[in-house]
DNA sequence: GCCGTTTTCGGCCCGACTGTTTTCAGTCG
């Protein structure tokens, strides 16, 4: 089992136990362990091993010997009596929208409902709405919201969400009476994916605005509308909310819909503390005086904090972090020197090298390097060695017409093939100025082979960097099923670099692994995989990755001074590890 | 079920919105 599957194990639980009944903080409990656990830098095998379970926030003896039974026997006795109490087929009906556990329980006990099939039948002959605290109502919107799952989509990748989430600023900008608009929630912490678009109005007079938005063409039905909050449907089953306030109060609306939900629970948790009560609204002091915020800074620093730039706020230790003022100070776009993963038209690229040249030194940077596809990915255009020695010459052109601002190499993205073996021999992998070497096929292999295949391009004394290496697709493919205590241990052993690929449908390695990476010492780059030259402004997502995992501009060797990285690039693999 | 410079027991965020109610429960974020 990974975290994934172990979080999943504590999630259905508490799914369980609340159809069941049980106390909401006793579920709650299980949530925080799952959550911690997806959060881990770390597999949760490895923590058992160290006998560090109970050191993991939110797991204490009861959760930790789940796990170790989880651990020794992959069954979880607990799991099973509660898979025998409660029909599990009620998991997918916590899935309509407006039905809880409460409603889900109901649904079960009074009208034998078991599943999503058996509840639209029951809906259907009106046997919902005889059931108490049930109407006519209440069963079309069930009806309704089983028809809403079945449409609604997968995720967003973050730059599809912000492309939409943008549109609608702009138009809800130009609305009369709207001094401010933002976007917020999941989008604005630039979490990897996104499920809904929450935007954020300041505005005295909503309701004019809230008519507006209701009868918009783009609008496919509203699902719930009133003073301060409406939520729409728009094509392809995606879900909006607008929310507003005054425009006095909009940092608290802000801070409240960035979220996330448990950096919110822990930050009005801190303020009861100090006596203080905070709200969308604003915070309420213990002799119910209102402060009012028009931005979010005051807020934090009333509560005595720095304050927490929105990617950090996955309540993570950010808040006792802002409490002591060590916060990192996280990396910049600006900061980005270096461009090693992009391609030409050498191979599938649609931009040239000097097209791709021009367009990195527009944008800053110092190195900028072509790293074509390797020949056997067929599809790509992958380039034969000798193309390689011919597109060299084109790079001493382009060099030389462009002068000194900015280094060109020569580098290749080289595949991995499905035997682990690379795509060039030794010579021509020794002779290029930058390898990334990339899974691009076979990724459902079983994990040790997958894994072994990874560990070989990892040890191979050319190897530079690891291009996205999961070889995920969000929103909806996964990655290759790794062992990542071997593969990371295996690149500190070897120095081989990873990349954090910036393409908003891979963001890979992902936060946790770069988290992971960093505190062993593997070096880091930051990569746009650009196959046109606007595609080098993607780097921002990659950015977002380093961010959320509060790495620090230094961290990263996509910021180094040329001249140091350059040297990095020159040195023998194992020397690296000393610089 | 977890946790602790207000607690080893008694807490565990706060408000909007809806639908069903005659004042509130459930859900959501």
């Amino acid at each position: 089992m990974n975290n994934e599957q172990f979080a999943q194990v504590f999630d259905r639980i508490a799914d369980l136990l609340e159809i069941k009944g049980e106390v909401v903080f006793k579920t709650l409990a299980y949530r925080k362990a799952a959550e911690s656990i997806r959060d881990l830098p770390g597999s949760l095998k490895a923590f058992h091993q160290q006998g560090k379970l109970m050191e993991i926030p939110g797991i204490g003896k009861a959760i930790a010997e789940k796990i170790e039974e989880l651990i020794a026997t992959e069954k979880l006795g607990f799991l099973e009596r509660l898979e025998a109490e409660v029909p599990v087929g009620l998991l997918e009906v916590l899935q309509v929208p407006d039905v809880g556990p409460r409603k889900a329980a109901l649904f079960w006990k009074q009208a034998g409902v078991t599943s999503l099939a058996e509840l639209e039948a029951a809906a259907n002959a009106g046997i919902i709405r005889t059931l108490p605290g049930m109407g006519e109502k209440s069963e079309a919107r069930i009806l309704a919201g089983i028809d809403a799952l079945k449409r609604r989509g997968h995720r967003l990748n973050l730059d599809t969400a912000r492309s939409i989430a943008d549109r609608w600023l702009d138009w809800i900008r130009h609305q009369p009476g709207v001094e401010r608009a933002e976007a917020a929630g999941s989008l604005r912490r630039w979490k990897t994916t996104v499920g809904d678009i929450d935007i954020v109005v300041a505005i005295k007079e909503p309701s004019e605005l809230m008519k507006a938005l209701a009868s918009h063409p783009d609008v496919q039905r509203v699902l719930g509308t009133g003073d301060n909050k409406t939520s729409l449907e728009l094509p392809g089953g995606i879900n909006m909310q607008v929310w507003t306030q005054p425009p006095d109060r909009f940092g608290t609306l802000l801070q409240f819909v960035s979220g996330s939900k448990d950096h919110n629970v822990a930050l009005r948790a801190l303020a009861q503390k100090q006596g203080l009560s905070l709200s969308e609204q604003c915070i309420t002091t213990a002799d119910g005086k209102e402060m009012l915020f028009a931005d979010e800074e005051g807020i934090y620093k009333t509560l005595g904090l720095d304050f927490i730039p929105p990617e950090l706020r996955e309540d993570r230790g950010e808040i006792k972090a802002a409490e002591e003022h060590r916060l990192p100070r996280l990396l910049e776009v600006s900061q980005l020197t270096a461009e090693l993963h992009t391609h030409s038209t050498w191979s599938d690229g649609i931009n040239t090298i000097e097209e791709m040249a021009r367009g990195c030194l527009s944008r800053g940077l110092k190195i900028y390097s072509a790293s074509d596809h390797s020949g056997g990915l067929g599809i790509a255009g992958g380039l034969k060695p000798e193309r390689l020695r011919e597109r060299k010459k084109e790079i001493e052109q382009v060099q030389q017409k462009l002068g000194n601002g900015i280094t060109i190499l020569g580098g290749a993205e080289v595949e991995i093939k499905a035997d682990g073996t690379l795509d060039y021999n030794d010579e021509t992998l020794a002779w290029l100025d930058v390898v990334v070497a990339s899974l691009h096929t076979s990724l459902r292999q079983p994990r040790d082979e997958i894994t072994a295949r990874l560990v070989n391009a990892i040890r191979h004394p050319h190897v530079d960097i690891i291009g996205h290496a999961s070889g995920r697709l969000l929103p909806n493919r996964e990655g290759a099923d790794l062992d990542w205590d071997i593969v990371l241990d295996e690149a500190q052993k070897s120095g081989v670099a990873f990349e954090i690929n910036a393409n908003p449908s891979r963001l890979d390695i992902d936060e946790v692994h770069v988290r992971q990476a960093v505190e062993m010492g593997i070096p880091i780059f930051i990569n746009t995989d650009a196959h046109a030259v606007e595609q080098l402004d993607l780097v921002v997502y990659g950015v977002s990755v380093a961010r959320r995992a509060w790495l620090k501009p230094d961290q990263i060797l996509s910021t180094w001074e040329p001249d140091r990285l350059l040297t990095w690039l020159k040195m023998p693999k194992a020397n690296r590890k000393n610089l």
